[in-house]
RNA sequence: CGCGGGGUGGAGCAGUCCGGUAGCUCGUCGGGCUCAUAACCCGGAGGUCGCAGGUUCAAAUCCUGCCCCCGCAC
């Protein structure tokens, strides 16, 4: 069995480990300048692929017709396609015997696109999951061949949910990879219901006292730890990195409000409260909400909005 | 050379412009009050003010160099 892995987020790396042994060329991303000072930064599937000593292919577009001829070279079985970032033309899925095998965040065609898993938690979903598929022309159009559903947990974060779905994915591959790449396999195609998942934005991330002290949580669950969910406040934006819900009614006090310094920072929302666990102030370090309420004299009853 | 903020007892901050007594909110330790407490009262310990030079009678504060942390943009 000769697998080519095209993956580049975090969410690719377990299955990238389970395959390995039958990996003989890793596709991904190119290294992009990020961070302060603009530093080239390697893909996470990139660094994983170095450590298990696999060759790595970074090519700008996968599907100019010197890098399909590269991939048809390889002759490899399959082509098994996770968080990979780009669209796979035609001529590339035909590279291997059977075309692309594609591990989605999300129970399809629910959330086919970019980011399912952000999306399932920012809709209080109850539940989600990973789909492997057989890849076609479509954006996570193609033929299911298994499944797997898993609940959410109503405290999970996306990064943490995420770490499971991978998890998830790497045993999925692991069990039918060797299926698909032997031709006994089922394809089933998907049913009516198909939803979106476009890209996250960074003004999606912003938490608003006004709205629903639910929707906020929800909100702040789907974009921790990445790219952070921010609120912004009159002592400037604080990026939130752990956060509660409050289950006790907080009363009518108006959203932006201060309900307690302590033990911990608990700020109003509408219809709800929050408590913030653990918060960055812009160019500070990170510190818990009550490091914050003793640095920026913050008593209850004040408002933040 | 992308833009910017910061390093002050264990934590988060003020003080730096305009040099001259180490401040605030907590934590911690001891004592008190209380049925009790995350509340309140009294008392204590704990700081080479990032590092190295320089100026000065005197530097957290002014000058020079260096190290480290972080935000934005991407």
């Amino acid at each position: 069995m000769k697998l080519i892995y095209f993956g580049t987020a975090e969410f690719a790396v377990p299955a990238l480990r389970a395959l390995k042994d039958h990996v003989s060329l890793v596709v991904t991303q190119p290294d992009r300048p990020s961070g302060r000072g603009m530093k080239l930064t390697p893909s996470p599937v990139k660094t994983a692929a170095q450590e298990l000593g696999l060759r790595v292919e970074t090519p700008e577009k996968s599907r100019t017709p010197d890098f399909v001829e590269l991939l048809r070279a390889e002759q490899a079985d399959a082509l098994v396609v996770a968080a990979y970032g780009q669209i796979l033309s035609q001529a590339v899925l035909d590279s291997a015997k059977r075309g692309g095998i594609n591990l989605h965040g999300s129970l399809l065609p629910k959330y086919r696109g970019a980011a399912p898993i952000q999306r399932a938690i920012l809709d209080q979903e109850l539940e989600t999951g990973v789909t492997l598929m057989q890849m076609d022309k479509g954006m996570d159009t193609g033929d299911i061949i298994a499944m797997r559903a898993t609940p959410i947990g109503a405290d999970e974060t996306y990064g943490e949910l995420q770490n499971r779905l991978a998890q998830i994915g790497a045993e999925m591959a692991a069990e039918w990879i060797p299926r698909v790449v032997a031709g006994n396999y089922p394809r089933t195609p998907q049913p009516e219901g198909a939803t979106h998942a476009p890209k996250v934005g960074k003004a999606e991330a912003e938490l608003s006292f006004g709205r629903p002290a639910v929707s906020e949580y929800a909100r702040f669950r789907a974009f921790t730890p990445s790219p952070g969910a921010v609120l912004k406040t009159n002592i400037g934006p604080l990026r939130i990195s752990k956060a509660r819900m409050m289950m006790d009614s907080p009363g009518q006090l108006s959203p932006g409000t201060v309900l307690q310094t302590s033990p911990n920072l608990v700020i109003a929302f509408d219809g709800g409260a929050i408590e913030l666990l653990e918060l960055q102030p812009e160019g500070k370090k990170r510190m818990s909400g009550r490091d914050l309420a003793n640095g920026m004299r913050l008593k209850p009853g004040m408002s933040l909005k």
